[in-house]
DNA sequence: TAGATTGTTAATCGATTAACAATC
DNA sequence: TAGATTGTTAATCGATTAACAATC
């Protein structure tokens, strides 16, 4: 498995490779083609073999992927298949919705610690997790060896909250907030706020 | 305001200055320069420049682009200054959390409606609005003149829902559920997964 | 005028798609 | 064997960046 130089928009696609194959998985299909997943995802087959090719050959010429097997692969590549700690940082609704994202399921990525600031809040539960003040934050990273940070708050402290995070030793930020935040080179931002998003829809929608 | 072909990445940014130029409104600042943009959005200069060339010569040699008159310029590209109605699917904790997420703005892209099929939440109030059976859908989607549709329901009913969302002349889909939509060419689709998201940041999170 | 900064063209870079030999 | 489908190279397409004349 070498990795020559894979670019973010074949890492974005992986996550959706593999959900679709775990929802194959559910129907006890045991082998797909890059055809068969092209027509579940509309996408281009000779992309989806690009992307799998990056990271070695999981398929068999003339019969497609074994759809165990390659979930596996893309769970490794991904490094789902170790632990993976979160804190989410903002217990308001959007913070509170997100927190019980995996309660459900057996993945190995979960949210391990909650913050907020409003002395209402903290020692509340939330699932299991008690609200903590976000001043354990550079302590609790540490303890729980959190690798990303999820920031919920008003868009004025999102930067702060950010610089924090990194401060900690963060090295992945899922932004919330609708606000544009600066981070160093090697922390990895994604933004995934609904401003943005309906916005650019607007763009769309017109007769 | 011609437009030749306007790629998805571009439509995609114009949002991000918008909020980045808002900022600058709020900071009482008339004049900013695409450098200035640039360093506030850690992006390229010249691509700023490039994109809004795409719309019109909003600036001015020499001096920079107004503040207040780009703002209106993206506004009015984007169609953010007529009125705009959304559709909410879905009144779970995320969809409750997205409901309030213009209430305090005066924007004119706004959920109209929220819908559900729980008995128990029927007829219940979520900020101004009342919780309507999904079956009110189509008809509601019409009296309201309803462009986008968001979707926060459970992954299971996520394609049922953009079907009648898509059924009912929805032309933009928001979809929050982890499962991935098929929908017609005309209709645009957008992903804002949480799964998703943390499954590509794990990728980076490596040592 | 000198300095700054746009709008735009040309150059570069990278990503997607098509095509096909290899092979199950 | 014939049909199917991969992995991969080559061709295409599109997006980003650099450079600079125009001009405030």
């Amino acid at each position: 498995m070498k990795t020559p130089k894979i670019s973010e928009a074949v890492v974005r696609r992986l996550p959706v490779y593999l959900r679709c194959l775990q929802l194959l998985q559910d129907l006890n299909i045991r082998t797909v083609s890059s055809y068969e997943l092209g027509q579940k995802l509309d996408m281009n087959p000779a992309q989806i073999r690009k992307d799998l090719a990056y990271f070695g050959e999981f398929g068999r010429k003339g019969i497609g992927y074994e759809v165990d097997y390659l979930v596996e692969k893309i769970k490794q590549i991904l490094k789902l298949d170790r632990s993976v700690n979160v804190a989410l940082v903002g217990a308001g609704h959007l913070g509170i919705a997100l927190s019980n994202y995996n309660r459900y399921t057996k993945e190995k990525l979960s949210i391990a610690a909650i913050f907020d600031t409003d002395p209402e809040k903290i020692g509340t539960l939330v699932g299991s997790l008690t609200i903590q003040h976000i001043d354990e934050l550079e302590r609790s990273v540490q303890e729980h060896d959190i690798r990303i940070g999820m920031i919920t708050v008003p868009a004025p402290y999102a930067q702060g909250v950010a610089d924090r995070l990194v401060q900690a030793g963060v090295k992945g930020i899922l932004n919330f907030a609708p606000v544009s935040l600066l981070v160093p080179p090697d922390v990895h931002l994604r933004s995934a706020d609904v401003t943005t998003e309906l916005h650019a829809l607007a763009y769309y929608i017109q007769e």
